[in-house]
DNA sequence: CCCCTTACCCTTTTT
DNA sequence: GGGTAAGGGG
C-alpha cells in the first residue's frame, strides 16, 4: 500500500510537506473526531483527499474500511481521482460517495427490511409527481385547493427530517387538506413499496430507519468503517446527519473517527433542509472533538478577501473564521461596484469588458457571470451572443431531466421492469396512438381490479376487456413491441435493442415530425443516451447510473464564459467574476426576507460571499436602477449588501448610472414618476465594436435568402447581411442580426 | 381524442 | 415574457 519511491518523485511523506502547519494539522489528526473549518480558497479538497491517503497510507485501515461522503458526483470523483493519484495507484474498494448513491448502495443490501426488493426503481421527480397525484386523487382531495406540490414539499420536508410517516406526532402534522398531510404520507409510501420503487429522499429515509431499528445492521457497518470523511458538513439536513451519527457514535468512543469539513459561512441550501446548526453544535455530538480552522486563502487577492471578509461579518451566528492572504503576491485591483441605468446597459458592461479582456489575450473559461436567480442569464447570454462571445450556461435544465430523455428512459424502464407502471403511463400515448384519457382510466381500473401491473391489465384489455377496435389495435401494438423487444434484449444485447425500440415505437419518428427548432436537438440527445448506454454492462446498470449521477457536461470543452447561478457556482473559481443585479428584491431576493427573515437574510449575505469568494484576480459587482422584471419595467434600488462591503476595499465606477440612480430616487423633482429628466442616455462606448474581423465574410457561403440554423433561435432565412452580421428572418424568434459564426447552414 | 386558447405562476435545486 | 396546465371547441 505504502508508495513506492518509484511512484512519488520524493520521500513517501512528501504529500505532508505540501501543506501549511493548519492543514497538516487537520491531517494528521486521524484518531477522534474533528472538525475542520475551511474557508473559502483555503485548500479544503487538499486537506480532505490528503487526509484519506494519510489513512490509508499509515495503514490505519484498509480502503474498503474508510467512508467518505460527499454531496455531489463531481466532488467524489474528484476525491477518487486526487486519493489515486496520492497513492499511486487507483483506489479500489472504497466506500466513496455521495449521501445518496451510498445509501442506495446499501439499501440494495437490505432492501427487504423496509418492504422493497433489492432491484427496486428509483423514481425521478416526474414520477413522484404522478405517483402523489394519484394518491391525492383516490383520497379525494380537491387539488384545485390543495396544489399536490404543496404536499410534495412537505412529504420531503418530512424526509430530510428522517421522519418515516410512523415517527410523525399528530402536532407535527402539517394542516394540509384538513390535516390529511400524515396519512397522504402514508398512503404515498405505501404505494412506493407497492411498485418496489424509492423516491430520493427515500434512500436516505430508509437506511437511516433501518440503522435505527435494526441494531446488528448497524453494528456490521460500525465493524466496516473505521473512519469517516465527510465533506461540505454544513449542507447536511437531518437525516443526513442521524445517517452520519449512527455511523459514527460507535460504542466505543475511542474509535469514533468521524472528520467533518465545511465552512458555516457557506452554507447555503437551508430551502433544501440544509441544517447550519449541524456544524454549530459538532462539539456538543461529539465531547473532545478537535476543532481546526483553515484561514489560509491561496486562491483571492487581499481586496477580494477583505471584501468578503466586510460582508460577512455582518452575520451572527458564526463559529467565525478570518480569511487571511495565503500568497505574497496578494496584492491586486480593488473590488469594483458598477452603476448602471438598467439592466440592458448591466449587460452591455459586462459584454464589453470581456471583450476587452478577451483582446488581451485572457482565457475566456476564467470568466464566470454569476447571477441570483435563473431569469438573469438571459439578458447577458443575448448580449454575448451579439458580440460572438462563446458562453456556456452551467446548470440549468440537465440532460436527464429533459423530455425526449425521460420519455426514452421510460420506455428502458418498462423494458427493464415490465410491472413499472409509471414508465409505461408516461410513453403509453407517446407518441400518440390514440390512446387518450378513456383508454388509459379503462386500464388503471382493470389494473387496480385484477391488483396486477399495466401492462398486464392493458393484455387483458386487449384480450377480451371492452374496447374500440383503433385503440385496441394500437395498445396491441404497443404491447407486443415490448414483447419483441425484451426477447431482442437477451439476443442482441442492451445498446442495439434500444436503438430498435426507439425506432419501432415512433418515438425517433416522432421528433423527425417535430419542426420546432429543439427538435433536431432532442434527436442528437437521444443518440447520446443509446451511446451512454453503451458504457454500461446493463440495462439495470444504467438505469441506476442515471437515477443517481445526473450530470450535463456538455458544452464543457473550449474557452467560454461562464454563466451561472450563485448556488452552482460553489466550489468554483475564476480570475474574473462578475456579480450583476445586486439589487433589493433581486440580491437579497425578496422570497428569502419574506420567509426567512433574518435568517433568510444572512443566507443570502453568505451566498454574497460564497459570490466574491469565487474571484481569484477581479471582481465586478453591478447593479441597475431599472430592470424589467417579467412584462414590466421596476426601478431598482441598491442592494444593502453593496453599503456592507468595506469602502477601502472598494471602487465605485459608473457614476454617470449613479448619478442618474440618486436623482431618481429623490422623489419630488420629477413628480410623476415617469423616466426623469435625464433623459438623454449617455452614449455607451462599446470598446472593440468597430473592430474590423480579420476573418473574412462568409457571404458566399451564406448568400441572402439562404437556409440557416441557429442555436438559439432556430431555423430561418438570411435576408440581409453586412461583413460578418447577418440579418435573418427566423421562422420562430422574428428578426434579429446574428454572427455568422452562430449560424450553419441549414 | 386532439389541439388550441387562456389563465396562472414566477428563487435557489448538489442527489 | 414565457412556459406550463387545465378547459373548451372542433
Amino acid at each position: 500500500m505504502n508508495a513506492s519511491p518509484g511512484n512519488l518523485p520524493a520521500s513517501s511523506d512528501d504529500y505532508l510537506s505540501r501543506l501549511n502547519p493548519e492543514q497538516r494539522a487537520a491531517v494528521e489528526t486521524v484518531d477522534g473526531p474533528l472538525l475542520v473549518l475551511a474557508g473559502a480558497g483555503t485548500g479544503k479538497t487538499r486537506v480532505l483527499t490528503t487526509r484519506f491517503a494519510h489513512i490509508l497510507m499509515t495503514r490505519r485501515a484498509f480502503p474498503s474500511q474508510v467512508l467518505a461522503v460527499t454531496f455531489t458526483n463531481k466532488a467524489a470523483r474528484e476525491m477518487r481521482e486526487r486519493v489515486a493519484a496520492i497513492l499511486g495507484e487507483p483506489a479500489e474498494g472504497l466506500w466513496l460517495g455521495t449521501f445518496h448513491a451510498l445509501c442506495a448502495r446499501m439499501l440494495r443490501r437490505h432492501a427487504q427490511l423496509v418492504g422493497l426488493e433489492s432491484n427496486f426503481t428509483i423514481l425521478d421527480t416526474d414520477d413522484q409527481m404522478r405517483l402523489l397525484k394519484q394518491v391525492m386523487d383516490a383520497a379525494g382531495v380537491d387539488m384545485k385547493r390543495w396544489p399536490p406540490q404543496g404536499l410534495m414539499s412537505i412529504i420531503q420536508r418530512w424526509k430530510d427530517r428522517g421522519l418515516t410517516p410512523a415517527r410523525i406526532t399528530a402536532a407535527e402534522d402539517s394542516d394540509f387538506a384538513n390535516n390529511r398531510a400524515r396519512s397522504l404520507y402514508a398512503g404515498y409510501q405505501e404505494r412506493l413499496v407497492q411498485l418496489n420503487a424509492c423516491d430520493f429522499g427515500d434512500l436516505m429515509l430508509h437506511v437511516t430507519e433501518i440503522l435505527r431499528t435494526h441494531r446488528d445492521v448497524l453494528a456490521d457497518y460500525h465493524r466496516r468503517f473505521r473512519y469517516i470523511l465527510v465533506d461540505e458538513y454544513q449542507d447536511t439536513n437531518t437525516v443526513q446527519y442521524l445517517w452520519l451519527r449512527l455511523l459514527a457514535q460507535r460504542e466505543n468512543t475511542a474509535e469514533r473517527n468521524i472528520c467533518c469539513v465545511g465552512d458555516d459561512d457557506q452554507s447555503i441550501y437551508s430551502w433544501r433542509g440544509a441544517e447550519i446548526e449541524n456544524i454549530l453544535r459538532f462539539e456538543k455530538d461529539f465531547p473532545g472533538a478537535t476543532i481546526v480552522r483553515l484561514e489560509s486563502n491561496y486562491r483571492s487577492t487581499a481586496p477580494i478577501l477583505a471584501a468578503a471578509s466586510g460582508l460577512i461579518a455582518k452575520n451572527s451566528g458564526r463559529l467565525g473564521k478570518t480569511l487571511r492572504p495565503g500568497r505574497n503576491d496578494a496584492k491586486g485591483e480593488p473590488v469594483r461596484v458598477v452603476s448602471l441605468w438598467d439592466s440592458e446597459e448591466e449587460a452591455r458592461m459586462v459584454g464589453s469588458r470581456i471583450e476587452a479582456s478577451r483582446r488581451s489575450g485572457e482565457n475566456l473559461s476564467e470568466t464566470a457571470i454569476l447571477v441570483r436567480a435563473g431569469f438573469q442569464t438571459r439578458a447577458f447570454e443575448e448580449r454575448m451572443i451579439t458580440l460572438g462571445i462563446p458562453y456556456r450556461v452551467v446548470g440549468g435544465q440537465k440532460f436527464y431531466e429533459r423530455a425526449e430523455i425521460r420519455d426514452a428512459m421510460a420506455y428502458l424502464r418498462v423494458l427493464n421492469q415490465p410491472a413499472d407502471d409509471l414508465a409505461f403511463e408516461r410513453i403509453v400515448n407517446v407518441p400518440k396512438r390514440g390512446l387518450g384519457d378513456t383508454t388509459i382510466r379503462a386500464i388503471t381500473q382493470q389494473a387496480r381490479d385484477a391488483q396486477r401491473p399495466l401492462v398486464v391489465a392493458a393484455w387483458q384489455m386487449v384480450e377480451g376487456g371492452a374496447m374500440r377496435p383503433k385503440p385496441r389495435q394500437a395498445l396491441r401494438e404497443l404491447l407486443e413491441g415490448f414483447a419483441r423487444w425484451r426477447e431482442m434484449l437477451g439476443r442482441e444485447g442492451h445498446v442495439v435493442t434500444a436503438a430498435t425500440l426507439l425506432d419501432e415505437s415512433g418515438y425517433t419518428e416522432m421528433w423527425k415530425q417535430d419542426k420546432s427548432p429543439e427538435a433536431a436537438g432532442r434527436l442528437d440527445n437521444l443518440k447520446e443516451l443509446v451511446r451512454a448506454l453503451g458504457e454500461f454492462e446493463t440495462l439495470a446498470g444504467f438505469l441506476e447510473h442515471v437515477a443517481l449521477v445526473m450530470e450535463n457536461d456538455e458544452n464543457a470543452e473550449g474557452e467560454r464564459v461562464s454563466l451561472m447561478t450563485l448556488h452552482a457556482a460553489k466550489g468554483l473559481e475564476f480570475d474574473h467574476v462578475f456579480l450583476p443585479g445586486w439589487e433589493e428584491g433581486l440580491f437579497p431576493h425578496q422570497r428569502a426576507l419574506d420567509e426567512g427573515g433574518e435568517k433568510g437574510l444572512e443566507e443570502e449575505r453568505r451566498l454574497a460571499y460564497v459570490g466574491i469568494t469565487r474571484a481569484r484576480k477581479r471582481c465586478i459587482i453591478s447593479h441597475a436602477a431599472n430592470r424589467r422584471i417579467y412584462a414590466n419595467w421596476t426601478s431598482q434600488i441598491p442592494s444593502r449588501f453593496l453599503d456592507e462591503l468595506p469602502p477601502d476595499q472598494v471602487q465605485v465606477e459608473g457614476g454617470a448610472g449613479a448619478e442618474r440612480q440618486r436623482m431618481l430616487n429623490q422623489p419630488s423633482a420629477f413628480g410623476n414618476g415617469q423616466f426623469p429628466l435625464v433623459a438623454r442616455k449617455p452614449r455607451v462606448i462599446e470598446a472593440g465594436a468597430w473592430e474590423v474581423s480579420e476573418r473574412p465574410a462568409r457571404a458566399a457561403a451564406l448568400p441572402i435568402g439562404s437556409r440557416v440554423f441557429h442555436q438559439k433561435f432556430g431555423y430561418g432565412r438570411v435576408v440581409g447581411a453586412d461583413d460578418n452580421k447577418l440579418d435573418v428572418e427566423f421562422d420562430k424568434a422574428g428578426r434579429k442580426r446574428v454572427l455568422d459564426t452562430f449560424v450553419e447552414k441549414a
